[in-house]
DNA sequence: CCTCATTCCTGCGGGC
DNA sequence: TGCCCGCAGGAATGAG
Protein backbone atom coordinates (compact mmCIF):
# COMPACT_ATOMS: atom_id res chain seq x y z
CA UNK A 1 0.00 0.00 0.00
CA UNK A 2 2.24 2.57 -1.20
CA UNK A 3 2.04 6.07 0.55
CA UNK A 4 4.32 8.73 0.25
CA UNK A 5 7.43 6.85 2.01
CA UNK A 6 6.81 3.88 -0.06
CA UNK A 7 7.08 6.34 -3.37
CA UNK A 8 9.90 8.35 -2.23
CA UNK A 9 11.52 4.81 -2.06
CA UNK A 10 10.52 4.34 -5.52
CA UNK A 11 11.38 7.10 -6.43
CA UNK A 12 14.58 7.36 -5.10
CA UNK A 13 15.46 4.28 -6.98
CA UNK A 14 14.46 5.26 -10.14
CA UNK A 15 16.20 8.35 -10.15
CA UNK A 16 19.62 6.68 -9.71
CA UNK A 17 18.44 3.87 -12.52
CA UNK A 18 16.61 5.67 -15.13
CA UNK A 19 18.08 9.26 -14.76
CA UNK A 20 19.38 10.35 -18.41
CA UNK A 21 18.22 6.87 -19.99
CA UNK A 22 16.97 7.28 -23.53
CA UNK A 23 13.65 5.19 -23.82
CA UNK A 24 13.74 2.78 -27.34
CA UNK A 25 10.25 1.50 -27.03
CA UNK A 26 7.16 0.76 -24.96
CA UNK A 27 4.79 -1.96 -24.71
CA UNK A 28 1.15 -1.60 -23.27
CA UNK A 29 0.13 -4.67 -22.57
CA UNK A 30 -3.25 -4.12 -20.38
CA UNK A 31 -5.24 -0.97 -21.36
CA UNK A 32 -6.48 0.08 -17.85
CA UNK A 33 -2.54 0.95 -17.03
CA UNK A 34 -2.63 3.72 -19.16
CA UNK A 35 -6.67 4.71 -18.54
CA UNK A 36 -6.21 7.95 -18.37
CA UNK A 37 -4.00 8.73 -20.90
CA UNK A 38 -6.56 9.90 -22.95
CA UNK A 39 -5.42 9.62 -26.33
CA UNK A 40 -4.76 5.77 -25.88
CA UNK A 41 -2.33 3.12 -25.39
CA UNK A 42 -0.62 3.36 -28.28
CA UNK A 43 -0.17 7.14 -28.47
CA UNK A 44 1.10 6.63 -24.80
CA UNK A 45 3.95 4.34 -26.76
CA UNK A 46 4.68 6.49 -29.57
CA UNK A 47 5.41 9.69 -27.81
CA UNK A 48 7.63 8.05 -25.54
CA UNK A 49 9.93 6.49 -28.15
CA UNK A 50 12.96 8.21 -28.35
CA UNK A 51 12.77 10.31 -25.05
CA UNK A 52 15.39 10.74 -22.70
CA UNK A 53 14.09 10.85 -19.33
CA UNK A 54 15.43 14.22 -17.25
CA UNK A 55 14.60 13.52 -13.77
CA UNK A 56 12.38 11.88 -11.15
CA UNK A 57 9.90 13.84 -9.04
CA UNK A 58 7.36 13.54 -6.44
CA UNK A 59 4.68 15.15 -4.90
CA UNK A 60 2.27 13.13 -2.52
CA UNK A 61 1.69 9.61 -3.90
CA UNK A 62 2.20 10.86 -7.57
CA UNK A 63 5.87 10.52 -9.66
CA UNK A 64 6.72 12.18 -12.79
CA UNK A 65 9.18 11.63 -14.93
CA UNK A 66 10.46 15.30 -16.87
CA UNK A 67 11.46 14.11 -20.46
CA UNK A 68 13.85 16.10 -23.29
CA UNK A 69 10.38 17.05 -24.57
CA UNK A 70 9.01 18.55 -22.22
CA UNK A 71 6.79 16.42 -21.32
CA UNK A 72 6.77 14.28 -18.81
CA UNK A 73 5.22 10.53 -17.97
CA UNK A 74 2.78 10.64 -14.79
CA UNK A 75 2.62 7.92 -12.56
CA UNK A 76 0.32 6.22 -9.27
CA UNK A 77 1.67 3.01 -7.73
CA UNK A 78 -2.61 2.89 -6.71
CA UNK A 79 -2.92 -0.13 -4.23
CA UNK A 80 -0.27 -2.45 -6.02
CA UNK A 81 1.42 -0.86 -8.49
CA UNK A 82 5.30 -1.89 -8.35
CA UNK A 83 8.05 0.42 -10.73
CA UNK A 84 10.73 -2.46 -11.23
CA UNK A 85 13.97 -2.55 -13.05
CA UNK A 86 14.68 -5.95 -14.63
CA UNK A 87 17.16 -7.41 -16.87
CA UNK A 88 15.87 -7.86 -20.30
CA UNK A 89 15.95 -11.58 -20.06
CA UNK A 90 13.70 -12.04 -16.71
CA UNK A 91 10.24 -13.28 -17.31
CA UNK A 92 7.34 -11.29 -17.40
CA UNK A 93 5.43 -10.65 -14.19
CA UNK A 94 1.82 -12.41 -14.39
CA UNK A 95 0.84 -8.79 -13.74
CA UNK A 96 3.32 -6.63 -16.10
CA UNK A 97 1.18 -4.11 -17.45
CA UNK A 98 3.87 -1.67 -19.34
CA UNK A 99 7.48 -2.49 -20.37
CA UNK A 100 10.17 0.55 -20.93
CA UNK A 101 13.27 -0.59 -23.33
CA UNK A 102 15.65 1.57 -23.41
CA UNK A 103 18.26 2.38 -26.03
CA UNK A 104 21.23 1.15 -23.72
CA UNK A 105 19.63 -2.54 -23.56
CA UNK A 106 20.05 -2.45 -19.85
CA UNK A 107 17.50 -2.99 -17.32
CA UNK A 108 13.88 -2.57 -18.02
CA UNK A 109 11.31 -0.86 -16.52
CA UNK A 110 8.76 -2.51 -15.90
CA UNK A 111 5.17 -1.41 -14.47
CA UNK A 112 3.69 -4.89 -12.69
CA UNK A 113 0.23 -3.75 -10.94
CA UNK A 114 -2.47 -6.57 -9.78
CA UNK A 115 -5.36 -4.48 -9.03
CA UNK A 116 -5.08 -2.13 -11.25
CA UNK A 117 -5.54 0.97 -9.28
CA UNK A 118 -2.70 2.15 -10.40
CA UNK A 119 -1.76 4.51 -13.57
CA UNK A 120 0.81 5.80 -15.98
CA UNK A 121 0.15 8.90 -18.39
CA UNK A 122 1.72 11.21 -20.46
CA UNK A 123 1.43 14.87 -19.36
CA UNK A 124 2.05 17.67 -22.38
CA UNK A 125 4.48 19.92 -20.98
CA UNK A 126 4.43 18.32 -17.80
CA UNK A 127 8.17 18.82 -17.02
CA UNK A 128 7.83 21.32 -13.84
CA UNK A 129 4.35 20.09 -12.25
CA UNK A 130 2.20 18.32 -14.75
CA UNK A 131 -1.74 20.09 -15.03
CA UNK A 132 -2.72 16.50 -13.57
CA UNK A 133 -1.66 16.46 -10.40
CA UNK A 134 -1.34 20.28 -9.98
CA UNK A 135 -4.68 19.81 -7.79
CA UNK A 136 -2.47 18.01 -5.43
CA UNK A 137 -1.09 19.73 -2.18
CA UNK A 138 2.49 20.01 -1.53
CA UNK A 139 3.25 17.34 0.79
CA UNK A 140 4.64 17.84 4.36
CA UNK A 141 8.41 17.26 3.28
CA UNK A 142 8.30 19.75 0.87
CA UNK A 143 11.25 22.54 1.17
CA UNK A 144 7.82 24.92 0.27
CA UNK A 145 4.99 23.51 2.44
CA UNK A 146 4.07 25.83 4.63
CA UNK A 147 3.15 24.52 8.15
CA UNK A 148 0.79 27.83 9.00
CA UNK A 149 -0.90 27.79 5.86
CA UNK A 150 -1.87 23.93 6.51
CA UNK A 151 -2.67 24.42 9.68
CA UNK A 152 -4.55 27.63 9.27
CA UNK A 153 -6.46 25.45 6.17
CA UNK A 154 -7.23 22.66 8.46
CA UNK A 155 -8.96 24.30 11.16
CA UNK A 156 -11.49 25.89 8.56
CA UNK A 157 -12.50 22.63 6.96
CA UNK A 158 -15.28 21.11 8.92
CA UNK A 159 -14.96 17.59 9.14
CA UNK A 160 -13.04 14.48 10.58
CA UNK A 161 -9.42 15.21 11.28
CA UNK A 162 -8.59 11.57 9.70
CA UNK A 163 -10.46 12.41 6.98
CA UNK A 164 -8.43 15.70 6.47
CA UNK A 165 -5.56 14.11 6.61
CA UNK A 166 -6.80 11.78 3.74
CA UNK A 167 -7.75 14.77 1.48
CA UNK A 168 -4.92 15.07 -1.10
CA UNK A 169 -6.10 18.54 -1.62
CA UNK A 170 -5.36 19.60 1.76
CA UNK A 171 -1.36 17.83 2.69
CA UNK A 172 -0.54 14.86 0.37
CA UNK A 173 1.63 11.94 1.11
CA UNK A 174 -1.02 10.41 3.87
CA UNK A 175 -2.59 7.39 3.64
CA UNK A 176 -4.46 4.54 6.04
CA UNK A 177 -1.47 3.62 7.58
CA UNK A 178 0.28 6.66 7.93
CA UNK A 179 -2.89 8.51 9.32
CA UNK A 180 -3.44 5.90 12.33
CA UNK A 181 0.11 5.96 12.93
CA UNK A 182 0.31 9.90 13.44
CA UNK A 183 -2.78 10.07 15.14
CA UNK A 184 -1.58 7.77 17.66
CA UNK A 185 1.83 9.67 18.19
CA UNK A 186 -0.46 13.03 18.25
CA UNK A 187 -2.68 10.82 20.58
CA UNK A 188 -5.77 12.36 18.84
CA UNK A 189 -8.94 10.17 18.03
CA UNK A 190 -9.47 10.19 14.07
CA UNK A 191 -12.98 11.12 14.34
CA UNK A 192 -12.02 14.81 16.04
CA UNK A 193 -13.24 17.71 14.35
CA UNK A 194 -10.98 19.65 12.40
CA UNK A 195 -12.39 23.48 13.38
CA UNK A 196 -12.17 22.04 17.10
CA UNK A 197 -8.43 21.63 16.93
CA UNK A 198 -6.16 24.39 18.86
CA UNK A 199 -3.53 25.56 16.97
CA UNK A 200 -0.96 23.68 19.11
CA UNK A 201 -2.61 20.52 18.67
CA UNK A 202 -3.05 20.98 14.73
CA UNK A 203 0.73 21.86 14.71
CA UNK A 204 1.39 18.95 17.03
CA UNK A 205 0.18 16.74 14.56
CA UNK A 206 1.70 18.17 11.71
CA UNK A 207 4.52 17.44 13.04
CA UNK A 208 3.51 14.23 13.94
CA UNK A 209 2.68 13.18 10.33
CA UNK A 210 6.27 14.65 9.16
CA UNK A 211 8.38 12.70 12.07
CA UNK A 212 6.50 9.13 10.99
CA UNK A 213 6.79 10.11 7.18
CA UNK A 214 10.45 10.77 7.40
CA UNK A 215 11.06 7.69 9.60
CA UNK A 216 9.27 5.16 7.71
CA UNK A 217 11.70 6.71 4.37
CA UNK A 218 14.76 5.93 6.07
CA UNK A 219 13.31 2.18 7.03
CA UNK A 220 12.72 1.97 2.66
CA UNK A 221 8.66 2.05 3.43
CA UNK A 222 6.58 -0.35 4.91
CA UNK A 223 5.60 -3.53 3.67
CA UNK A 224 2.91 -6.51 4.76
CA UNK A 225 3.28 -8.80 1.60
CA UNK A 226 5.00 -8.68 -1.28
CA UNK A 227 2.88 -6.07 -2.87
CA UNK A 228 4.99 -2.83 -1.82
CA UNK A 229 8.39 -3.51 -3.24
CA UNK A 230 11.04 -0.76 -4.34
CA UNK A 231 12.69 -1.28 -7.55
CA UNK A 232 14.99 -4.35 -7.02
CA UNK A 233 11.56 -5.92 -5.73
CA UNK A 234 13.08 -5.71 -2.06
CA UNK A 235 10.30 -4.65 1.09
CA UNK A 236 10.95 -1.74 3.61
CA UNK A 237 10.92 -3.08 7.09
CA UNK A 238 8.97 0.07 8.75
CA UNK A 239 6.17 -2.27 9.39
CA UNK A 240 8.09 -3.76 12.39
CA UNK A 241 7.62 -0.06 13.60
CA UNK A 242 4.02 0.61 13.37
CA UNK A 243 2.08 1.39 16.66
CA UNK A 244 -1.44 1.57 15.41
CA UNK A 245 -1.78 0.18 12.04
CA UNK A 246 -2.86 -3.59 12.09
CA UNK A 247 -2.66 -4.41 15.57
CA UNK A 248 -6.53 -4.66 16.72
CA UNK A 249 -6.44 -6.74 20.07
CA UNK A 250 -2.32 -5.91 20.90
CA UNK A 251 -1.38 -4.19 23.64
CA UNK A 252 -0.62 -0.24 22.92
CA UNK A 253 3.04 0.06 23.47
CA UNK A 254 2.27 3.42 25.52
CA UNK A 255 -0.55 2.21 27.72
CA UNK A 256 -0.95 -1.25 27.24
CA UNK A 257 -4.38 -1.33 26.69
CA UNK A 258 -5.71 -3.22 23.64
CA UNK A 259 -5.77 -1.81 19.83
CA UNK A 260 -9.22 -1.15 19.01
CA UNK A 261 -10.25 -1.31 15.04
CA UNK A 262 -13.12 1.28 13.76
CA UNK A 263 -14.98 0.90 10.63
CA UNK A 264 -13.93 4.09 8.66
CA UNK A 265 -14.86 4.81 4.87
CA UNK A 266 -15.16 1.30 4.46
CA UNK A 267 -11.93 0.61 5.76
CA UNK A 268 -10.63 0.33 9.03
CA UNK A 269 -8.92 2.53 11.53
CA UNK A 270 -7.04 1.81 14.13
CA UNK A 271 -6.38 3.40 17.64
CA UNK A 272 -5.91 3.16 21.19
CA UNK A 273 -8.99 3.48 23.43
CA UNK A 274 -6.90 4.63 26.26
CA UNK A 275 -4.56 7.55 24.57
CA UNK A 276 -7.03 8.40 21.57
CA UNK A 277 -10.22 8.70 23.27
CA UNK A 278 -13.06 9.30 21.04
CA UNK A 279 -14.30 12.63 21.23
CA UNK A 280 -17.91 13.26 23.15
CA UNK A 281 -19.99 14.88 20.19
CA UNK A 282 -19.03 12.25 17.23
CA UNK A 283 -20.06 13.48 13.53
CA UNK A 284 -20.02 17.62 12.27
CA UNK A 285 -23.51 18.73 13.06
CA UNK A 286 -22.64 21.46 16.13
CA UNK A 287 -22.13 24.83 15.71
CA UNK A 288 -23.66 28.01 17.00
CA UNK A 289 -23.89 30.98 14.58
C1' DC B 1 -16.96 26.01 -2.57
C1' DC B 2 -17.49 22.17 0.53
C1' DT B 3 -18.40 17.46 2.07
C1' DC B 4 -19.30 12.68 1.36
C1' DA B 5 -20.68 8.15 -0.82
C1' DT B 6 -19.64 5.38 -4.67
C1' DT B 7 -16.82 2.95 -7.96
C1' DC B 8 -12.89 0.80 -9.99
C1' DC B 9 -9.91 -4.20 -9.35
C1' DT B 10 -8.06 -8.92 -7.94
C1' DG B 11 -5.79 -12.25 -4.74
C1' DC B 12 -6.19 -14.03 -0.40
C1' DG B 13 -8.15 -16.16 3.57
C1' DG B 14 -12.05 -17.32 6.57
C1' DG B 15 -16.28 -19.71 6.95
C1' DC B 16 -19.38 -23.22 5.72
C1' DT C 1 -12.27 -30.03 -1.00
C1' DG C 2 -14.15 -26.17 -2.92
C1' DC C 3 -16.93 -22.28 -3.34
C1' DC C 4 -18.37 -17.71 -1.93
C1' DC C 5 -17.86 -13.59 0.16
C1' DG C 6 -15.55 -9.93 2.52
C1' DC C 7 -11.51 -7.33 2.73
C1' DA C 8 -7.53 -4.48 1.38
C1' DG C 9 -7.80 0.86 -0.24
C1' DG C 10 -6.31 5.90 -3.42
C1' DA C 11 -8.56 9.01 -5.98
C1' DA C 12 -11.88 10.48 -9.60
C1' DT C 13 -16.60 11.37 -9.92
C1' DG C 14 -21.04 13.10 -9.13
C1' DA C 15 -24.62 14.19 -5.84
C1' DG C 16 -26.38 17.19 -2.40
Amino acid sequence: MPELPEVETVRQGLSRWITGRRIRSVQVRHPRAVRRHVPGGAHFADVLAGRKVLDVCRRGKYLWLPLDSGDAVVGHLGMSGQLLLQPADAPDETHLRVRFRFDDDGAELRFVDQRTFGCLSVSEGGGMLPSEIAHIARDPLDPEFSDAEFVAALRRRRTEVKRALLDQSLISGVGNIYADEALWRAGLHGTRITDALTGPAAHRLLAQVRDVLGEAITAGGTSFDALYVDVNGESGYFDRSLNAYGREGQPCRRCGAPIRREAFMNRSSFSCPRCQPRPRTSGTGRRAG
